[in-house]
DNA sequence: GTGAAATAGCGTATGGGTTGAACAGTTTCT
DNA sequence: AGAAACTGTTCAACCCATACGCTATTTCAC
């Protein structure tokens, strides 16, 4: 009946918002979900790396142990304020191409307001609430394409990496915009070496400005490979 | 002439071979290569967070400090690491297809021999030798699809983001398999929750063992997909 | 040769982080 | 009233990256 919640990967069991009653004893003076918005918080402001049980803790006047009392590892406190910060998913429009349009435009730009989202390093597959909100909301659009429920899945890894793939580069690249002085000294130290090296096909490229210039702004390109192959698989079913 | 490698990104530099040349002191008891080599060696036996300044100045019985000798941060012995990480590219088949296939394949045998490879935080484009070496190789393969630079270069991240994507996908379910009885656990825990919070497809696929499952195994099906989306670009394009 | 310059590695130190154990105070159940 | 449970605290251990100043070593220029 009641599921041994120690067992479990960290995070999981207090991301669906099961915790154990208390009875007795003081009355907490924070909660978890005021540590995990206080995660997010650090996250918007200062990145990644912001996010320690140091920093929270401070931020709430509390000893770093105290954290413990909430949380079981870091870990379990990044597996909730990953969750918690990747909210839902939005509505998506009927059509499938559509809504793989939409869901993946989503999630691009939630890697573009919450950048730190993509150097958290969540393992395993999603177990989280959320998380698995968004991977349902996609599962049922794409329910009348026929296609069966692995190769469904497959199509979802597929969008679904895109999208991230893709928010990392537009990260990056929106990054090295800041500083075109330094991306010109990369320039001139890297040609030479590619003619020399043997690298034709990038020489040709760097010196074109095609390279670093030609990746970003572009994130249906990609897209409409993957929908059209998708499209292929679809048509050949029926 | 000689270009300032001050001003460079980290590790671009040295990635290249480019050292400043030591004229009088001491002889170094230690070399950048020497240091490298200790890096991916801690990576290869205790995974990413073994490679540590600290564990690899212990290992040549040298004091933490020295490394700094060398290398101008842990930033820049990350750089270095994974550039030498990831060695050549393989010789490619002929045929745009066939060499893609093997691009993508040799790329996740390689994640699959180095999971910690993923768990590096690197970040911009590519500049070092043996990344773009990698990158070379690919856009020599597909020079005669008549695609533009842009599009190439399009299809390339798609490629590499689909490698990297399953091969953190492969190391997540390949760990997952060492634990059935955690597995069957969360199963436990987690199927009466997406009955009850409205996830009908996720309950359908969790019950199949469709979820976990469905998708290991199967690199083929994505690249599939990729594949048939850049033909149909190709061929739309004639 | 001899001194000066360059440079290696060391010790010491700082500051950040996670986590553990023991303890004292608070609340609530019996 | 007392026991049980739970709180946050302090103390402590351990990891990590990095900065500064020191000394010893090597080599270049004279």
């Amino acid at each position: 009946m009641t599921e041994d919640r120690a067992d479990l990967p960290p995070g999981l069991a207090l991301s669906w918002g099961v915790q154990p009653v208390q009875r007795r004893g003081p009355k907490p003076a924070l909660s978890v979900e005021q540590i995990v918005a206080a995660g997010i918080e650090f996250g918007d402001r200062d990145g990644f790396e912001a996010i320690s049980l140091q920093k929270i803790a401070a931020h709430f006047g509390v000893s770093t142990n105290a954290m413990y009392r909430y949380v079981r590892s870091k870990d379990e406190l990044l597996v909730l304020v990953h969750d918690k910060a990747i909210g839902q998913p939005p509505e998506l429009p009927s059509g499938w191409r559509e809504a793989a349009t939409a869901w993946v435009t989503a999630q691009v730009e939630l890697y573009a307001e919450r950048p730190w989202l993509l150097d958290m390093p969540i393992h395993g597959a999603p177990a989280t609430p959320n998380a698995l909100r968004w991977l349902e909301s996609m599962l049922q659009a794409m329910a009348d394409t026929g296609l069966s429920q692995h190769d469904t899945l497959g199509c979802l890894m597929l969008l679904d990496g895109y999208a991230r793939n893709y928010g990392d580069l537009a990260r990056q690249l929106g990054a090295a915009d800041n500083m075109p002085v330094q991306a010109e000294q990369v320039g001139q130290f890297l040609v030479p070496r590619l003619i020399e090296g043997g690298y034709p096909m990038l020489t040709a490229m760097y010196t074109n400005q095609e390279y670093e210039d030609g990746l970003d702004d572009d994130l249906e390109f990609g897209l409409t490979r993957i929908l059209d192959g998708i499209q292929v698989l679809i048509s050949g079913k029926s």
